[in-house]
DNA sequence: GTGTTCATGTCAATGCCATTGACATCGGTG
DNA sequence: CACCGATGTCAATGGCATTGACATGAACAC
């Protein structure tokens, strides 16, 4: 089909009234990107997602097979995007904090999206670039290759965890997100609210002290020497 | 009500066909505890849990006010018989490793509910009895009152995050679950998953990590001598 | 060119879900 | 005895993901 007579150049070609391949995933990746964006806390529907691309929801299907995959190909450009953000230096606890504070801000930004996804892999190049870049760093670290696989799980899973209980959080309708605070409130008379300000919230309260377990652990496995105060350790760290 | 010459202790009352008074919110919650014991991968609804209780799904409605109100009763119950098994001795490591794993235990054996459940308060009674019981263990430790408050949410929002972040890999469907675990295998060349046993299982890596964080703090509050070896500490602790 | 096939979309169901409103009915209280 | 509130049933409703039947246009074969 090169030259139908029919001016198609004109009409049909250049201004495709409803043609066949105006979605792509490309395209219903990025609009879903921008609506759960623009609307943090509405979840993610088919509905609404064609609706938005001004399609049948069910064409979806033509270019991902369930939700779940789409949403899983969103969770991938999130990853994506935190570890653009994410600054990695010489100093391998900093650069532990800041790939977790890049993850979480970026999660914490779409909230229902969060919620949804971080409980899951992905399965895609931006979750493998991710745990690649925790790997060099825990292995500049100094510690053993054996520890890192498990400090690898360990710390992505910790941090996803805490990611989605936030998220969840920030989701909910705004009634029984207050019933949430002010349970919090008279069990522990504090907010347990994530800001995104990384300081001044529960999350970086708990990583910071992860944070001091690695670095004794490490300390301990280094210099073999130090005073292994008979505490219960179990698990690896030689 | 005491005796209507109707024999009514005979057949309206011994038998009542299908007389009014039959469920409870005892009976109701009975059940679905019963139901998520025997099906714990299987979504609780109220279409399954009414017709367990051969009673109109909607008659639920007189009881609980919303299917979320159920479920914060079901997590309140789940607290409470974590809190039965939780041993608390003197060693407050080992208190906070026990109750945390009977935490862990008891929603593991419920991995669907656990996963609808587990980023919520419950506001119930057990809930508050447990932190009560964390607190006292914290302040046993020696911490002072003000970073107790901190590290109580601290650890009941992580120990609740990794709980939800296993029981929903455990309540997924098994080709889904098995995708998780191909992509973890190869990712870290290892299973995230948690079996129920202590050892051997990503949450106690984490958690025991997150025991010598915070023995690591307790030491040098305790002691303020201690080399405080520069890393980036913020955040409370006296 | 003609006909076939594949990729893309649309449309109409389906089935599951929580929740609501309109009734019925019973037990107790005035 | 008449009313009323608590309990239960029933029939919708609306939201959701997913599927199957169809259309249509584009590329490809011949």
């Amino acid at each position: 089909m090169v030259g139908r007579s029919r001016l198609e150049a004109g009409v049909t070609t250049a201004a495709p009234r409803r043609q066949r391949p105006v979605l792509s995933r490309e395209l219903i990746a990025e609009t879903a990107m921008r609506m759960t964006l623009e609307h943090p806390t509405t979840p993610l529907t088919l509905a609404r997602l064609g609706a938005e691309l001004s399609a049948d929801p069910t064409a979806i299907y033509r270019h991902f097979r369930s939700r779940a995959e789409l949403v899983r190909e969103l969770a991938d450009r999130l990853f994506g995007e935190a570890l653009t953000i994410a600054e990695v230096t010489d100093d391998w606890v900093q650069s532990l904090r800041n790939v977790a504070a890049a993850i979480r801000g970026v999660m914490l930004r779409r909230p229902a999206l969060a919620a949804d996804i971080g409980t899951r892999f992905t399965g895609g190049p931006n979750e493998r670039r991710g745990v690649a870049i925790l790997r060099e760093i825990l292995v500049g670290a100094g510690f053993s290759e054996a520890d890192v696989s498990n400090h690898l799980r360990a710390l992505g899973e910790m941090v996803l965890a805490e990611v989605v209980m936030t998220a969840s959080l920030l989701a909910l309708p705004s009634d029984e997100q207050e019933f949430e605070l002010s349970v919090a409130r008279s069990l522990y008379s504090a907010e347990p609210i994530g800001s995104l300000d990384y300081e001044d919230n529960t999350f970086s309260w708990i990583f910071e002290i992860y944070l001091e377990g690695l670095q004794a652990r490490l300390r301990r496995a280094t210099r073999p020497s130090a005073g292994a105060n008979m505490n219960h350790q179990q698990g690896g760290d030689q």
